[in-house]
Order: C-alpha cells, then sequence, then structure tokens
RNA sequence: CGCGGGGUGGAGCAGUCCGGUAGCUCGUCGGGCUCAUAACCCGAAGGUCGCAAGUUCAAAUCUUGCCCCCGCAACCA
C-alpha cells in the first residue's frame, strides 16, 4: 500500500442462502478499513458481493416457493442495509446473476476450452450436495464426505473439467516464491500439503442442475465455485475494461479458511489459464465463535449485527472487532469484551480525552484554538515531533493487516495528550498566568485530537467526524495523509465545538 | 497412524517462523491530580511460559516423547 500503487480488495462473495452474521461484517469492516487507508494514501478499489448459484440457493429458493432469481431479489436489501449501516464503502456490489458476471464466466470457460485447458470427460464419483464437491472414492471418509461427513451420491455424467492438474507445479513454485502470497503461515502449509499430494482435475460443470450460468454451447450449467471465482475479475470488466487494466492483480482477497483452496489453488491457476496473474495476497482469517462455541441457530447463540450495531454503535463494533479480534485466528466473541473495550478505550482513553481538552479550551480560552508554542519541559522539541513516524507506522501495519498493532500504535498518541494534560498541570498554568505554556499545551491537545479523528477515520468513520466537527475543522477529514498530518496543520482561531459525549459509558448488561 | 488450532501472572491475549532481560489490555493494591464520562497520571504485587528429556554459553521460542483442551464446517467468513 505505497501511495502509488492502486489498491484492490475484495471480499468473498457471500453466499446468499440466509441472513447476514457477525462474520460477514467481520471480514467486510476489515476490507472497509484497508480500503478506506489505501485512498487515504493513494486511490483503491473495494469489491463486495454475493454469490447466488448453485443447487443450496435453488433448493432454499424452491422451499420458499420463490424461483431463485426472486428470492436472492428478496434477500439483496438486507445484505446492503447491513454494510450500509456499519458504514462500508465499497465501490461495487456484484451478483453472479448479473449478466456482467455471466457474459464474462461464459468467456472464460470458452477461452479455457479452446486452449485445452478445458476438456471433455467422464465424470463418475461421489458428489456432497450440501457442500457442492465432487470426491474422489479414496478420499471419501466411511463412505461418507470427508470434510462434513454427511452422506455422498454417486454421480455419472459427461462433464467438462479444467485441467488444474496441469498448474501443479506452477502453484508449487509460486508458493515457495512468493512466502506472503497466503498467509497466514498455517494456511500456506495446509494449502502446500495438498499441492505435495497431488492436484486432480476438476469437474466445473453440472449436468444434473439448471440454476447456473449455462455452458456455452453445451449442456447444464457451469459449477458454482467456478462462477464464483470469476467475480473478482468480471467486476473490473475483464478482459478490456479500464477498472482491469487499473487495479489487477488484485492486492488482497480477504477469505475465510474454509476456501483457502479455492482461492489459492484452484483461482491462480484459472487466471494462468487465460494468461493474467494470480492475485499479490489471500490473506485467510479465522472463525467468530460466540464464547468459545460455533454460532448456530440450535444453540441459540446467533449474533446479530444488525441489534449489535444499535446497542455498540457501529464504529464501536468495527472498532472492537480490528481491536480484539487476532486477524488470522479464530476468535471468541462475548458481549463482556465489547463492553470492556468500549468503556476503557473509548469512552475512559479516547472520548475521556477529547471532553476533557475541549472543557479546557472552553473556560480558558472561549473555546478558541490558540497559537502553537514550545513545551517547556523541552524547550527545543515540539511535543508533535515525537509523532513524526506515527502515520507511516499505522499506514504500514494496515496494509500488512495487523490492525490490532495499527490501532495500538495510534493510541500511543490518545496516552500521550492524557499523559501531557498531567504532566504540564493546565489549571496550575492558568492560575499562574503562564499564558504561552497554557496555548502551546492546548493548541498540542487539539492538533492531537486532529491527528486521532484522521487516524482514526478508516476505522470509525463515524465518530470520528464528530471529533472533526466538534474541533472546529474546515477541511474534509479524508483528506490525503500525507498531506493532512504536518504537525501543526490545526489553524489558530478555529472556533471548537463541545458538543455530544463521544462514548457514553455503557454500564454491563 | 485422518486434519487443524491451542495450553504464557486472577481474566483475555501478544511474543514462537528468524533462541538472548517475559510484554499488552483488563482486574487487584498503593499513591497523585481535580480539566474530564467514578474518568486521567504514576508506582507496585502477581508467571518454574502444559509436563519431561535433549541441543545450546543461552530455550516460551529449536528437537523428541508425553498429557490436556477445542474444532472439523455453519445462517460458510
Amino acid at each position: 500500500m505505497t501511495s502509488s500503487d492502486p489498491f484492490y480488495v475484495t471480499t468473498p462473495i457471500y453466499y446468499i442462502s440466509g441472513n447476514p452474521h457477525i462474520g460477514h461484517v467481520y471480514t467486510t469492516v476489515v476490507a472497509d478499513v484497508l480500503a478506506r487507508t489505501a485512498r487515504a494514501n493513494g486511490s483503491a478499489y473495494f469489491l463486495t458481493g454475493t454469490d447466488e448459484h448453485g443447487q443450496k440457493v435453488a433448493d432454499a429458493a424452491a422451499a420458499a416457493g420463490k424461483s431463485p432469481q426472486q428470492w436472492c431479489d428478496d434477500l439483496i436489501p438486507r445484505w446492503q442495509s447491513l454494510f450500509a449501516r456499519y458504514n462500508v464503502t465499497y465501490d461495487d456490489f456484484i451478483r453472479t446473476t448479473e449478466p456482467r458476471h455471466t457474459r464474462v464466466v461464459q468467456s472464460v470457460f470458452e477461452k479455457l476450452r479452446e486452449s485445452g485447458d478445458v476438456y471433455l470427460g467422464k465424470y463418475e464419483g461421489w458428489y456432497c450436495v450440501p457442500d457442492e464437491t465432487f470426491w474422489l472414492e479414496s478420499k471419501l471418509v466411511d463412505g461418507k464426505c470427508p470434510t462434513c461427513g454427511r452422506p455422498v451420491q454417486w454421480l455419472s455424467e459427461d462433464d467438462w473439467f479444467f485441467r488444474l492438474s496441469k498448474y501443479n507445479e506452477r502453484l508449487k513454485q509460486y508458493f515457495l516464491d512468493h512466502p506472503q502470497f497466503v498467509r497466514p503461515r498455517a494456511v500456506y502449509n495446509e494449502m502446500m500439503a495438498l499441492l505435495d499430494e497431488g492436484l486432480d482435475d476438476l469437474s466445473i460443470t453440472r449436468t444434473n442442475l439448471e440454476w447456473g450460468i449455462p455452458v456455452p454451447g453445451g449442456d447444464g450449467v457451469i459449477y458454482v465455485w467456478f462462477d464464483a471465482l470469476i467475480n473478482y475479475i468480471s467486476a473490473l470488466g475483464w478482459p478490456d475494461g479500464e477498472k482491469f487494466k487499473a487495479f489487477w492483480p488484485a492486492s488482497v482477497h480477504l477469505i475465510g479458511k474454509e476456501i483457502a483452496r479455492f482461492h489459492t489453488l484452484i483461482w491462480p491457476a484459472i487466471l494462468w489459464g487465460i494468461g493474467e496473474q494470480a492475485p499479490e495476497m489471500v490473506f485467510a482469517h479465522g472463525w467468530i465463535t460466540v464464547e468459545g462455541q460455533k454460532m448456530g441457530k440450535s444453540l441459540g447463540n446467533v449474533v446479530d449485527p444488525f441489534a449489535l450495531a444499535e446497542r455498540f454503535g457501529s464504529d464501536a463494533m468495527r472498532y472492537f472487532l480490528l481491536r480484539e479480534a487476532p486477524f488470522g485466528s479464530d476468535f471468541s466473541y462475548s458481549e463482556e469484551k465489547i463492553v470492556q473495550r468500549y468503556n476503557s478505550d473509548l469512552g475512559n482513553d479516547l472520548g475521556n480525552l477529547l471532553r476533557r481538552s475541549l472543557a479546557m479550551l472552553e473556560k480558558y480560552r472561549e473555546g478558541l484554538v490558540p497559537q502553537p508554542g514550545f513545551d517547556e519541559a523541552q524547550p527545543d522539541r515540539s511535543f508533535g515531533q515525537q509523532f513524526d513516524d506515527l502515520p507511516k507506522r499505522v499506514r504500514t501495519l494496515i496494509a500488512d493487516l495487523q490492525f490490532r498493532d495499527a490501532l495500538e500504535a495510534i493510541w500511543e498518541l490518545v496516552g500521550a495528550l492524557n499523559r501531557a494534560i498531567d504532566e504540564r498541570k493546565p489549571w496550575v498554568l492558568f492560575k499562574e498566568g503562564r499564558q504561552a505554556e497554557l496555548d502551546a499545551l492546548l493548541y498540542d491537545l487539539c492538533e492531537g485530537l486532529r491527528w486521532l479523528a484522521i487516524l482514526l477515520h478508516p476505522f470509525m468513520p463515524e465518530r470520528s467526524e464528530i471529533i472533526w466537527q466538534q474541533l472546529g475543522v474546515a477541511d474534509s477529514i479524508e483528506a490525503q495523509w500525507e498531506q493532512a498530518l504536518q504537525w501543526g496543520g490545526l489553524a489558530p482561531g478555529t472556533q471548537t465545538a463541545p458538543a455530544e459525549t463521544l462514548f457514553p459509558r455503557i454500564e454491563a448488561a
């Protein structure tokens, strides 16, 4: 994420077989933080969307007495309003039923068929309907699906195959040459183990299903995964679209660890087959569990993301997820943890800092930002200089998906500002009439808060905007960091406007 | 021999790839401060890093063996 590289980030396209939950919010918010940070340091394109084909959607629609298309159309607003609720700024939302997508999937298929990477073969094998996955006899466990343990059906049909095996060695070499291609390391190792075992060709059409993209000039539909993966380039207008030229290859595909095989093995192979580059990074994050247990209707612990946004605010949830979840491994979520983070980090440290700073400014200077000055304790070094490298550190940590460390780095500034008040004792300065020192401190506080608003904007767009408004800054909060984050950027004389409490304390339920 | 994750002060975690004073947040205790949301600041106590052996000048980290916990697939992230 340097300022010159266009940054392209994607979430998985969400399989639209039900209502969204907190896990969807998590992935999408992570992508949003990446995209917002990249925009503040250059340019970015952020894609999300929905995966609407396949057996399970067809079944769910049938059960609801609707056509699959109607069923998807009815669910879409629920997803889009959720992302809006969490202030997600995607640049595009693709649906795999859109013509712009189906057209591209068919041309990719045809291109591969012309080159011989897609060939007609007879498939006889075991199929797991819920997983939409074919299995070799040898991979079955007790005659059942090795991943889900459910019964499999014997199928025999003429299918088109993708010559995945051809790319086995190239994939292996790519993994070796790009140790950061798949993260975290555990997933990389797991995928590497699959490469060592050797990949089989992949059946990519289905003749027993109607809800999908028709095979060009043939029977049946295209396998839902082959269809779905292509969204990452169909949305950019492959092969000739301006966006494709500007943003491919993807900087990072964010995924859940269960779909790593598709994104790190099959997807690069498809791309190579059509002469395109593999994505730069695939990051597989862990699951969100609820107090150690998996989420499930039967357990009665499904976490409704709309309700959470209502109770804690979307910004606090965004902060919590990025600050608390160890990105890359499973995360045990609990409301106690949210309340703790909320009250201590957001209320006590940040919110209280804003309140006490502006209250003093109001009391001592009628709310007007004073002239900057020098810290008397260190007369040769202004307070802000110790944070010269902070924007760069934060930007680098975020680009490396180390959100926790990025937020901790930002909190160093929060802590330094709170400490400065204690150490420089403005109430004493006021009583003793030491005006220049008081001005200097109050300026540092306001300027520090301005920095915090900018640095926190990708994480907490709503609340940081409120800090911005209370400071009375005229410029846009979305300015480029390079220009905006220069200590002293806040104009003396700015009229501040203390208003609502930033993060009102929450009493434990 | 199915696969994977984990065991670090009271709680939750980081650190383990690339060995070098065991770190963070919360909690507890003591002190300071009065601008502030019972908030802020300083200090302290508290850990044989699951067990054992090995390698090493040095092991939470590397090797081997063992014990224990959790998942194995969802409304799929």
